[in-house]
Formats: structure tokens, sequence, C-alpha cells
DNA sequence: TTGAAAGCGGTACCAG
DNA sequence: CTGGTACCGCTTTCAA
């Protein structure tokens, strides 16, 4: 392995010399740059990473803590950060979380110590001590929030209206809305963007909490279901829970679109497989993670952020899940 | 930041010995070992990983190089290898290669100049001189190949036989294969488990190659129904494949189960969404990733592996698009 | 058993 | 502009 001495002594100079040209810190003459680069080339330098490290107490290492890749929504938003990541020269750590501040914390721990350079993190316990007490930058994703950490989400509130907007204008006059975990912010604010929206309809509705979970949801509705014959749209706080209301409706004999139709919300590419195909809110999963990326890239490089709370916009995916407007 | 030097001056003892203590390498007294113990506990030492790293050019750090975490079957192997490598104190590195050569080969080079452990790939270009010529340890995934390298992968041939006669025993007198890329190993090994079995067993099939995507899938196998009436059994070679089955045949108003059965291959958590539910031969992906990561542990750790190579079984998961047994 | 000291490969201060 | 050198925090050799 060659260093940084061997670089020095090819190329006439001091490894201080060397060092400052190699960083672009200090002043470095024209002749010294030149015979470094020439000793670089011909030796095949790389700098290394671990000694830098050692003396800046910074790393090129970003830390992603999702609850749990496995959950549709992460792998997306996981390709977007490494590839951003990537592009300027960081490397991404994985870790899941399970939403257990524990595990959190212990994450957090173990990384700093490795001085990494900062975390983007999707967590509900960004508000306990362990965050607000950490000096490395900080980016929180979709659930957010604390005045000094920024973030970046879906516009979900105004998603949610969309969705309601969409099942109302295509007829709908009984729905269910699917709402998710109390706990989650995303959820809340798809909670606050129907009730807007139905409020102002006056159309009748009923409210369900639903867990993001397949099985569960589907159990949930079809017992809601048999109950209320006359629920002729559902609007669904995530896809998840909308492929369950889907199925429970299937297996019940309901027709879909044309008895009862459904809107989901995520965007995951499950939605496109289920037949008939799932009416969806979409987030731009990538995108969020791709801003989160950069914004804190230029935290960590002290770069001013010219924003603390990005707002992603959404879209209406129409599928076969609705039907056409009414005219 | 308290340092190992704290440590000494406070135990009365050397740096060296607090250093051979904490690794348990060399001698060490039982009084001078009581100092140290006391000495870090009230001074809440932790060891530098850094600067341990640049001594012993090691580092706690695994790679794992996925084509892409947005694949369905990479979240959960990314998820078990994570929770191994957490167990054994090692943190993991994410990296999405795109399949592309350049990219692993940038990540091999970029990854060992921070002294890496170890990696565990899941790639095509396995054979490729980056990867034949790298000093550190390997585990290769699912995909493999190479008598150096241990690997781990599902049972791919057995669960296609599984798979075959699961159509068959149902009645199934004519059936479509739709046969993965003819790059992967995995996909050979189902396309060879598939032939075995219906060779044997006499009944008509049709050989259809589908990339694993669902679109594409829908088209094609959309494309053959429509010339193929007499199809009334589709083994696809993975979930993907099978949902784009599915839906191709709902949109032909084939009726699924009675008139068309459909088996697919992965076990992926879509497949129970989807109405009705996908007949799978589910792999057990947690189990590969699991394996791989303690493999790769001993590996790294100079342990014996007791093989080289792993097979983790797959099982045959019955839901609604195959019918029962006909007695 | 123990400790002094020489690294590991860079960074950065400070004098020249 | 440049170079000598202390130092980042830990490991390891070698002599005692």
């Amino acid at each position: 392995m060659t260093t940084i001495r061997d670089v020095a002594k090819k190329a006439g100079v001091s490894v201080a010399t060397v060092s400052r040209f190699l960083n672009g810190s200090g002043y470095v003459s024209a002749d010294a740059a030149k015979a470094v680069t020439d000793a670089v080339d011909e030796l095949k330098y790389e700098l290394n990473p671990v000694a830098r490290s050692l003396n800046t107490k910074q790393s090129h290492l970003i830390g992603l803590i999702v609850p749990d890749i496995t959950n549709p929504f992460f792998p997306e938003l996981a390709r977007a950060v490494e590839d951003v990541a990537l592009t300027y020269g960081y490397t991404v750590i994985l870790c899941n979380s399970d939403e257990n501040p524990e595990k959190e914390r212990n994450y957090l721990e173990t990384l700093k110590k490795k001085y990494i350079a900062g975390f983007i993190v999707t967590s509900n316990q960004l508000d306990a001590p362990h965050y607000a007490n950490m000096a490395l930058p900080i980016v929180a994703l979709d659930r957010a929030i604390n005045d000094r950490i920024p973030t970046v989400s879906s516009n979900n509130r105004e998603g949610a209206v969309m969705g309601t907007q969409a099942l109302l204008q295509r007829g709908c006059k009984d729905i269910l809305f699917l709402r998710g975990p109390e706990k989650l912010n995303p959820a809340n604010d798809r909670f606050e963007g129907f009730m807007e929206a139905i409020t102002e309809s006056g159309v009748n509705y009923h409210i369900v909490t639903c867990p993001f979970h397949f099985a569960d949801s589907e159990k949930i509705v079809e017992g809601f279901l048999k109950e209320h014959k006359e629920i002729d749209g559902i609007f669904a706080s995530s896809d998840v829970s909308a492929a369950g209301a889907l199925k429970a409706a299937v297996t019940l004999g309901i027709q879909v679109p044309a008895e009862l139709q459904i809107v989901g919300f995520d965007g995951i590419a499950m939605g496109e497989m289920l037949s008939p195909g799932l009416t969806t809110i979409a987030q731009d999963v990538y995108k969020m993670g791709a801003i989160a990326t950069r914004v804190l890239i230029k935290r960590i490089e002290n770069q001013e952020i010219e924003q603390h709370f990005y707002e992603v916009p959404v879209q209406l995916k129409l599928r076969g899940t609705t039907r056409s407007v009414e005219k």
C-alpha cells in the first residue's frame, strides 16, 4: 500500500505539502502541485479514508434508519438515498430499528464512534432525547418533527383531499375511511385531509382504524362491510390496507368498482398487480429520499439549506378500483 | 472523549496493558485486570473503532451487494443480513449494483479502503476478475458460483419439481412454463426442475421466456393465452411473473383456478394480496440471508465453516390460484 | 507480566 | 509557500 509519505518522497516535497494539495487546503505552488499530481499518478496513490477519519473525526458514511426495510415503503427510499449518496461519495449504512428506541439509540452510539457524518431517519421517536442531544446532522423523513431537524415528507393532507374527492366525483354516497395508526404523523395528516374534504361535501362517512397490515385490514374491512352493505366507497390510508379491503370485497362477492370503489395511498408497486388495479394516491418516495439525502449532505458540508421543511407533491393514479367520472 | 491513555492513567498501568486486557491478547495479571475494569467503568470508556481499524486493517463492516433493493426479493434478505450482523457486532453497508460490473468494482474498491471485513454478494458477475482477485471473505447468494466462494441458495430445482407436480396433481393437461432470464442461475435450475417433472409425466407443455417483470409478463402471457386456449396450468419462475399471468387471465375472462391454475415461485408478500391468493413455491429468503451472514462472519473470524454450499429448502404454499387435489 | 515506543496513514499548526 | 513534527487513538513488538 502506498502512503502519503511515498508520494512526498517521489515528488520531492513534504507530506504536509502533499496533504495540503490533496485537500485543497493552504497554499501549494504550481511546481509542487505538478510534482504531486505526477507522483500520485505513477504510484497510483489512494488516500486512506480510515487514517483521515481518525484525524478529522469525520467519515463519508451516512446512516439510514428505517423501522423495517421489509415494509414496502422503504426499499425505494433506501435506493434513492444510496443513489444520491454515491453521487456525492458517501456510503450508506442500513439500520432497521423496528421503531425500538433502544435499537435506535444503540445504532446512533455505535455509528457515532465510527465518526459517521449524519443520519436520515424515519422514526416516531424523533423527539426522544437521543436525537435531541445528537450533535450530528440529521434529516427526518416522512414522519417528522422537531424544529431543529429538517424534514421531508409527502403532502399527505392534500393527497387525502384528492383521494376523497376522487371518490366523491365518482358518485360515492357512503364512504369508509380506513384510518392509519394514530401515532403516525402521516396517518394523521391523511385523516385531516379526509375530514376536510368529506365534511365539505356533506356525504355520509365512517371511520375505522386499521394498521398498515394486509391480513388485519382484510379482516377488519370484511367485518365492517358485512354490517354496512351501504358502503360504496373506501379510502384507505395505505395501499396495503386498500389491498386488504379489495380482497375482503372479493370474498364477499362485492363488485369492484361497480358496487364499491376503492382508493389507496402510497403508490407501491403491488398496486398495479391487483385485479382490478388499485387506484391510489402515489407518493414520490424516490424523490423524498433523494431530497433528504441532498439536504443531509449539505448540512454535513456546512452549506446553507434553503428550507427546513420539504413537502413532496403526491399524485392521483387512476386504475381499476375506481370508475370513470360521472358527468 | 476518554481514551485508552486516560484509562491507563486511572488504572495506574500502561496503555499496552489496557490494550492487551481489552483485546484478551497477551498476559495481564489479575490485579491489573481489576484496575482496568474499574477504570473503564468509572470513565465509561469506549474503544474507538476507527483508531483500531487503522492498526488492524480490519473493521466490523459488512458490505451487502444486491442488484436493486427495490426488487421484492431483497428487502427481506437485507433484513436478515442486518439482523444477524447486528448480533455479532457488525454493521452493514448497502450497495445497489444494478448488475453493473463497474459499479460493483467501484464498491469493492471503495469499501476495501475502509477496511471492510467482507461481502455478501448477489450478482451474476461473480466470476469477474474483481471478485476472483479479492483477498476478502465473500459469500455468494442465490446466484452463485465459483469453487472458492461459499454459496447459499434455495433448492430451486426441487422447488420447480414441486411446483410442477402441484399442477399435475390438480389435473392440468397442458402447462405453460414461464422461464426466467437465461443468465440467471436460479432461473435455469427452476427450468431444469420443471423439465424433469414434466417429461416424466408425459403431459403437454409450452415454454415461454419472461423477464421477472410484472407488466412485461402480463403482456407476454396475455398474447400467449389468446393463441393457446387449451392451457390449463401456468407455472411461473417468479411471483411477479405469476402475478402478470393472473392479471392476463382476468383480463381475458379466464376463471382462475377453475379453468386455469397458476403457481408462482418466490413467496413474496404480494402473493397473498392477490385475488385469488397466489399459490407459490416459497423461498425462505430470511433464512438464506441469515445463513450467508453467519458463514461470512465465520470466514471473517477465521473459523471453520462446515460446508461450502448451503441449500435452503423451499415450500409449497397453497392458496387460491390452484384447486384442491383431484382424487 | 509489564511498559516504552514505534508505528497505522493522514492532518494541521507553526516557524521559516 | 513549504516542511518539520506533534498528534488522532489504538496495537504490537521487544526489552526488561
